[in-house]
DNA sequence: CGCAAATTGTTAGTATAGCATACAATCTGA
DNA sequence: TCAGATTGTATGCTATACTAACAATTTGCG
């Protein structure tokens, strides 16, 4: 007879911790992050980085802080992201007219052609995501989601 | 008149990366993972560093690979893990009695502490993050997440 | 049984990401 | 006008994740 839920898992699972909701948040974002990452190794592009050309098509000539403020990162991390899109020539930094502090970002004709293939592979990816689920159910998770990280 | 979503978020939000399964994911564990960091800053664990000290000490003389495949990290990964909490005594090695290749984990005595530590801390850190949802959706909110990872 | 293949641990190297700190340039407001 | 806030930049440290290669050991096939 079984006895505790470690053996109803088969001593083949988490135990205790899968009573723990951050560790299944963590273990979500982490297989969403792998198959991102398969889905992208063409392009050789990060969540990131496509998050940051994906806002800068959005709002031509946003400031670095602002994007870092949109997605979470401070300008440390935000530097670095877009240093590497500057350097792979998918994104340009300019002087802000209006704030001599800013920079105005713009993506470049190489950055638009990427962010359009990048948002024909996200479709990729988010149906192999939301094929586990019903409609309802994806607009609560993301509901349930967004209560967490707003 | 707002007559599109970016301009419902007064221009300050993500625009239609919002409908993006994958970015609310990415987002929810950003903060609970910068919430951790909060709460275990005096400890100075991290979520894998007490993951695997869990799950050591569930099942003592556990092997490393079996580690990662629980917690979803491979061989090289889990080995910085454990070569970190092992520099800091939380946890020690032992070469396996009925498989030689394996490294039967124990937890120190100060591992053991640390862990009882920890599980306070989450205890903390899980009313924060469960204090959104009603228990009923916690339940589905894991739920789902488990459709995702498992 | 014996040997090839698989498994496990280890090491080394690379890349991404996050954070703290410090500094310069610029803007804002009292 | 000038002190303080904001923004970008540079540097350094830490954690995580992956690949590739190698050694030791075990497993299983012929």
């Amino acid at each position: 007879m079984a006895d505790t839920a470690s053996q109803v898992d088969g001593d083949t699972g988490i135990g205790a911790l899968g009573d723990i909701v951050g560790f299944h948040i963590r273990l979500a974002h982490g297989a969403v992050y792998r198959h991102f990452t398969e889905t992208f190794a063409d392009l050789g592009l990060t969540q990131k980085q496509v998050s940051v050309l994906w806002l800068a098509d959005d709002h031509p000539g946003i400031a670095q802080i602002e994007v870092g403020r949109r997605i979470r990162m401070d300008r440390a991390t935000t530097m670095t992201i877009i240093n590497r899109l500057q350097d792979r020539d998918l994104m340009r930094r300019e002087r802000s007219d209006s704030d001599g502090r800013k920079q105005a970002l713009h993506l470049t004709a190489a950055g638009v052609a990427a962010l359009a293939q990048a948002k024909n592979a996200i479709a990729a990816h988010e149906s192999w995501l939301k094929s586990r689920f019903t409609d309802d159910e994806v607009e609560k998770l993301v509901e349930m989601l967004t209560r967490i990280h707003e």
